[in-house]
DNA sequence: GAAGCGTGGTA
DNA sequence: TTACCAAGCTT
């Protein structure tokens, strides 16, 4: 009944989107699914077209570098997705497991994305428990718990329908995306308006019950912007993991919760985990240290991370 | 199990 | 401006 009724919305009611073009294309689905973690459609669309465009098989990407994977990974954030899909990439040129307890086993590939891939690419009947089902469930079943996953998870197996699993998962998750929205949620034009308990209680937007937010501490740095005399701007890779793994950067003192002095340019910057304050300051001299020079013009061959942009434009700007 | 891990859009 | 959020994974 409930899956019926989901999928009839769902054909009337998806959205045209580049990875379901294409219909059961592993590849596409597992690259889609590791973009969308944590991140919006409207988002990864572009790094979508663009990474099956340069990369248009599994093979294709696996025998890339891991800097090109980064260069066209930087800006979307969680770099360690990148990484992790780089290393992925080389097992599945192997072979390409369609069980969600063999997906599980390889990297980046979590509890959701397993059970996402075997379900959407392959039809298996596992249960995709993503932020959209643990909103759209326990709004229809009302569930006010503060750890939602194991109860949500329980559901969903019971709904999953043996025919159309792939369907049946995006469709949920579309229904989340589109109706039962975080805020403003449309329930005027929801199939399971009737049978809601979270409309029937008339407070569908206080579920799930979310745990308050911790304020984000300030860490403050010094970054500089080294420019030699034909313009050449001096940048290092980072470490290859932890925050930012792998990307360049401009050199800069330890970030910490220390106060700057007050300086004249400074560029700010959110992190997940905390808020980033850098004051700028110039140099001609390079670092200690390995590091490259890079041309203004050149600087979109380099796995820069949108907080570096940000450092460099406002330091070349304020030069000026 | 809690903390670390990016970014851009929206209210 | 600040706060919150968006198809989670790793350690």
């Amino acid at each position: 009944m409930f899956s019926e009724k989901l999928l009839t919305w769902y054909d009337l009611s998806q959205r045209r989107l580049p990875w379901r073009i294409q219909k059961k294309n592993p590849y596409y689905t597992w690259l889609s699914e590791v973009m969308l973690q944590q991140t919006t459609v409207a988002t990864v669309i572009p790094y979508f077209n663009r990474f099956t465009q340069k990369w248009p098989e599994i093979q294709n990407l696996a025998a890339a570098s891991l800097d090109e994977v980064l260069i066209e990974w930087q800006g979307l954030g969680y770099y360690s997705r990148a990484r992790n899909l780089y290393k992925c990439a080389q097992h599945l040129t192997k072979s390409f497991p369609q069980e969600e307890h063999e997906l599980i086993n390889l990297p980046g590939i979590g509890p959701y994305t397993a059970a996402a891939i075997a379900s959407i690419a392959f039809n298996k009947k596992a249960a995709a428990v993503d932020g959209n089902v643990i909103r759209v469930l326990c709004r229809y079943y009302g569930l006010d718990t503060l750890n939602p996953y194991e109860p949500v998870r329980a559901k969903l197996l019971k709904l999953l329908p043996e025919a159309r699993c792939g369907d049946f998962t995006e469709a949920l998750m579309e229904l989340g995306a589109l109706i039962c929205r975080p805020k403003n949620p449309s329930c005027e034009s929801c199939p399971f308006q009737k049978t809601c308990k979270g409309y029937e209680m008339g407070k569908p937007e206080s579920f799930p019950n979310k745990p308050p937010k911790k304020k984000l501490p300030t860490r403050y740095t010094t970054a500089f912007i080294i420019q030699r005399e034909d313009g050449a701007i001096w940048l290092r890779r980072r470490p290859s993991q932890g925050l930012l793994g792998g990307m360049m950067e401009v050199p800069s003192t330890p970030w910490t919760e220390e106060k700057n002095s007050e300086e004249k340019l400074t560029v700010k910057h959110t992190f997940t985990h905390f808020h980033l304050n850098a004051a700028l300051c110039y140099a001609d001299k390079p670092m200690e240290g390995e590091g490259i020079w890079v041309q203004p013009h050149d600087l979109k061959k380099h796995a820069l991370p949108t907080v570096m942009k940000k450092i460099i434009s406002t330091g070349l700007k304020g030069r000026e």
